[in-house]
DNA sequence: GTCTATATCGCGATAGAC
DNA sequence: GTCTATCGCGATATAGAC
């Protein structure tokens, strides 16, 4: 390439996510984003799916990242105990150092429905390769499908308070709490078994 | 009223439903959809935010039937307990007896990832329903959180097993199965404390 | 109800890389 | 030459403003 300025995919996410930072996500329009990288509209649309994509293909390497963990999972390891171990090895891996990186991104997600919508999308999707992996180690379906949402689940909200925290204390051990008390809820008592339910 | 046919709601929703079968999602229009209910496009927006939302405005009294049966469980129930009855009376209050129109809304869902979304967003919301239910019985708000959402987590995975089956066992035999897949792989031994990951 | 912005995408042409 | 990335033009539908 010589025609053309190199990297036009990491322009216009610079771009855009400027932009999305000073004018807010939905005031923010594509010829804007293009012209302040010097490209033209149909190229964004080549680069990236639709408008809110820009602010999550950079996470497509987490997804990647955790086939990879889950994949060379050593063997005895049971599903929990991975999940266990493996959130872990995430958050240090991909997300600790990361703050106020994160933080900024998720200021812009939270201001636009449509954004919080892709957000769950992905992490759907990272639930899907999840389960895989677990089927792939031996497990049946419904315990793969069970394990990979827990831990997609408890890593979520682990991150979420992670960022909502003002010190600095280090992702891992929100997730230990979040993975505490999915052990205590899950581990309560069951109670009376049947209960007179004053509706329905 | 009475310019106008009544139930402008239901007719909208009845023709996208019917051309959405026909036709698929995206090659429908509001134009098409409120010309066959005989409706002006812009009536179609004043009832539902975009085109999607059709197909699930009619999922929110689910949220509402799950809001009431939270806050009117029985006080002695742990957060589990409640959990554990409370899928099975919204098993039976809302869904057994609806299977084919539910298996038929979901063969449209699976053909459009915008409509993916859009539910896993719907989900997102019965689980602040949920959380918010829990606060208000006492939880705090780790134990709230987590709490929702595995019931969500365990509710919907139940529902596509069940909406997945070719018979007709009710969907409440489907929660039992994913709340003991829930509970056996939180209860796994923890394994070796620390173990040697081959990556990272 | 009407009007309009703009997101989104199809198509053909083009410019350089290999 | 062939392949890939970009451009430029144009069409359509959603969705929000007035």
């Amino acid at each position: 390439m010589g025609r053309w300025q190199p990297n036009a995919r990491d322009r216009l996410e610079r771009a855009a996510l400027e932009l999305f930072a000073q004018q807010g996500f939905a005031a923010t329009t594509v010829p804007q984003i293009t012209a302040r990288a010097g490209l033209t509209t149909r190229t964004f649309f080549r680069h990236y799916a639709d408008k809110r994509d820009v602010l999550f293909a950079g996470e497509d390497h987490v997804a990647a990242l955790v086939a990879e963990l889950v994949a060379a999972a050593p063997v005895p390891l049971s599903p929990m105990a991975l999940i266990d171990q493996g959130l872990r090895v995430l958050a240090a891996t991909a997300f600790d150092g990361r703050l106020e990186q994160l933080r900024a991104r998720r200021a812009i997600v939270e201001t636009d429905e449509g954004l919080r919508e892709r957000e769950l999308r992905k992490l759907a999707a990272l639930s899907d390769v999840i389960a895989a992996g677990f089927q792939g180690r031996g497990a049946d379906e419904l315990t793969a499908l069970v394990a990979a949402r827990v831990a997609v689940t408890a890593f979520h909200l682990a991150v979420t308070r992670w960022l909502d925290q003002t010190g600095e204390r280090p992702l891992g051990g929100f997730v230990d709490d979040t993975l505490a008390a999915v052990r205590s809820l899950v581990a309560d008592a069951p109670g009376p078994p049947t209960v007179t339910w004053p509706i329905a």
